[in-house]
DNA sequence: TTAAATGCAAATAATTTGCAGCATA
DNA sequence: TATGCTGCAAATTATTTGCATTTAA
């Protein structure tokens, strides 16, 4: 069994052969693809898969805490493997969005009384480096 | 000329009635409407308002710097009329998103060298007092 | 009188839902 | 076999676009 069946297993998901492939892929990717992309990227490899699938993988591995729910572009969501503690560069210019190392801790606000937090994200929008080159 | 007027024509920004209504709507309020609860609000006080017009005046008071776009409901945007430093909070039961103080320069990541941030922003996801009081 | 702003209708994009068949415990 | 998983097709929701009309500098 492979380590991301375990994975899946530990969790208690059936770890069916489309969970492993997009979860693979997602954790073999800094592209934080939005769910199409992911559909687009593996269905080659899987002609029958379908976006339904993807779709409901995803929202799974969401709810699941194996995969984080980006809201950085204002269209449509884009979906993270690493679910360590960093924040997300999106570039207006290439769209591209990049990670950025937080230090530990470092994101922890002071939540007003009565308010607790399950999930914590920092967004930055700007230019990357490459496109700031290209002027 | 009204304070929102003003505030628009020295933008630049030809205050027409509709600017000026949804600008003071967007200020007025602290709950984050989405384009449509924007439309829905005001629809009935002037009838022939458009959500081609909400539309086109939230992305034109983003782009101006007036009004903040956020990305922590993954359906759909939200906009905030109060561009001062802030976080905001979104509650998995009741949908409702909050504000809530960062101490004064409180969101300034170290970024990787190269990239220049213009927006940055702090979302949370969690449970609000009144969720958390009614189980 | 000219450019900008508005708003209707249609189009597009992202996501969800209903449901039937398949796979697997 | 019973339950969960998949995927097609249709539906829904959010947003954008094309274009004719109106408004105001």
């Amino acid at each position: 069994m492979s380590d991301t069946a375990a994975l899946l297993s530990g969790r208690g998901i059936r770890p069916s052969p489309q969970r492993i492939l997009i979860l693979d892929f997602l954790r073999g990717t800094k592209e934080h693809p939005s769910a199409d992309a992911v559909y687009r990227a593996l269905s080659p490899g899987l002609p029958t898969l379908s976006r339904t699938t993807v779709y409901n993988t995803l929202g799974l591995f969401v709810r699941e805490g194996l995969a984080l729910s980006l809201g950085i572009d204002g269209v449509q969501s884009r979906f993270d493997g690493d679910t360590s503690e960093h924040g997300h560069f999106r570039c207006r210019a290439c769209g591209g969005v990049y990670d950025f190392p937080v230090k530990a801790g470092g994101i922890s606000p002071r939540l007003p009384r009565g308010f607790t937090a399950d999930l914590v994200q920092l967004y930055c929008i700007g230019t990357c480096p490459s496109c700031a080159a290209a002027g």
